[in-house]
DNA sequence: TGGTTGACTAAGT
DNA sequence: CACTTAGCCAACC
């Protein structure tokens, strides 16, 4: 199987080892892959995550806002996922939002 | 090849 | 508190 080595592939398989009830940030994700001001490329992957086994919804911006939910089919779903999994939203932000961060950073080094 | 884009982040107004 | 500016950088056309 042709791996793609494109940042994307990168991306995907950081998100997938999010375990669940956990979140993490673009940031993280950019910075575990060596690119700390590269946030904005980990949430153009996420845009391109549809078709691929990727928990997108644990992937949030750096205050636990849910800022890639309108890329949802609901406006809800991302929260709903969430709670789902544990983790409280409220007003699109993550409640506790340091307590359920998860850092790749710390966590896959 | 080069300009546009974007689910970010920080700092400024 | 809402909005703007600026930096960042791979992918896209």
């Amino acid at each position: 199987m042709l791996k793609e080595d494109s940042f994307f592939e990168r991306v995907y398989e950081v998100a997938r080892q999010i375990p669940e009830g956990k979140v993490t940030s673009y940031g993280a994700i950019a910075a575990y892959l060596g690119m700390a001001k590269g946030a904005r490329m980990v949430g153009w992957a996420m845009n391109a995550s549809g078709a691929a086994n990727v928990p997108a919804h644990r992937v949030v911006n750096k205050k636990g806002l849910l800022t890639g939910k309108h890329h949802f089919e609901g406006v809800n779903l991302m929260q709903q996922l969430l709670e789902n999994e544990g983790v409280k939203v409220v007003d699109n932000q993550i409640q506790n939002f340091a307590k359920y961060f998860w850092d790749p950073l710390e966590s896959l080094k």
